[in-house]
DNA sequence: ACGTGTAATTAACCTGGGTTAATAAAAGGC
DNA sequence: GCCTTTTATTAACCCAGGTTAATTACACGT
């Protein structure tokens, strides 16, 4: 079976506000969630209460915590409505038994496996080589619509700065 | 079939001297290394020619270019060996084969992908939510013996900061 | 339209890390 | 052993970003 027809057939349509949470870090959650419609936002809180935004969720992208559905564990993340928005819910567990019968599933699965490895390998190697000027650049030209969607603090958490620095830095650039 | 029998099946055992490279960044090397003995770092070398450490890989751990692997391109990193090192190579592409019949080896190829991906996660945590300094306190506590096995100037690369930066943090702290 | 709260800008001051360079210490090669 | 190269420390100076706070600009609910 192909992963979109599994998806609409297993999947249980929820659509949740605008500033509502699809889950919070510590709690357990052993769901997927694909987003047909709206944008989300997944973001730590640390010990000292602060935010940290770990990536934005639009749509056609999936988002769910691997070590809830995975491993069993608990979410390391929260992940909160920044529009309202349309998902499609499924249980890790039904992907994963499916995927363990169908090659198709199996394939899929790895797939956003490997997908999510990339982008995670994409984030890290900003963080270590690309300092916070040029990657506030590549949102620009990479991701323009981005920055009519959130407000110029998330993008700035989401590139590990203050916004007063983000502020600063458009200044710079213009 | 269990994945440690796969790899002493298929893997083909392989050495390699300190400082001799795996693969380098921009080639194609679609082949999973899985470490016995030794040392080796991964790491990126950017547009100014600066080096940035990816991570480090010791024994039991697996390295391999995803995007090499998965997806046929290129190397977006490099791999040299810190110390002699004994290796099982093992093209990806056998593995992925074996993983398309073997459920067993699928499972082991899957769990390689949620590791990798909940590594990653973990250092984009790090990078985004943890100092330097104490990024390097996590080191002593979590993995003194590195210490021991690499360079200063390795652990500051792998932090994102310069060797300077890393000598007066050590200053600091006692 | 009004008032309240949130978002963005700007300024002043501080701090951590980058850069360069000089020095010291350690490691390798022959 | 000695010489060369690599590694680590220290100092001086600079800059990006953090912090706090004041100001302005929007947005939203009633």
């Amino acid at each position: 079976m192909q992963f979109a027809q599994f998806l609409s057939k297993f999947g249980k349509g929820t659509s949740a506000k605008s500033s509502q949470h699809l889950f919070r870090q510590n709690e357990r959650n052993p769901f997927l969630y694909f987003v047909q419609k709206g944008l989300l936002k997944a973001y730590y809180i640390n010990e000292d209460g602060k935010e940290f935004i770990k990536s934005f969720i639009a749509e056609n992208d999936v988002i769910g915590s691997i070590n809830s559905g995975f491993n069993d564990g608990v979410c390391t993340f929260n992940v909160e409505c920044l529009e309202d928005c349309e998902l499609l819910k499924i249980d890790f567990a039904t992907l994963r038994k499916a995927a363990s019968t169908d090659i198709e599933i199996s394939n899929a699965v790895q797939n956003l496996l490997v997908m999510l490895a990339m982008k995670k390998e994409k984030r890290e190697y900003d963080f270590l080589c690309v300092s916070a000027e040029n990657r506030y650049k590549q949102i620009c030209q990479e991701n323009p619509s981005l920055l009519q969607r959130v407000t110029q603090q998330d993008i700035a958490l989401y590139l590990g700065i203050t916004p007063v620095a983000l502020s600063r830095i458009k200044g710079r650039i213009k």
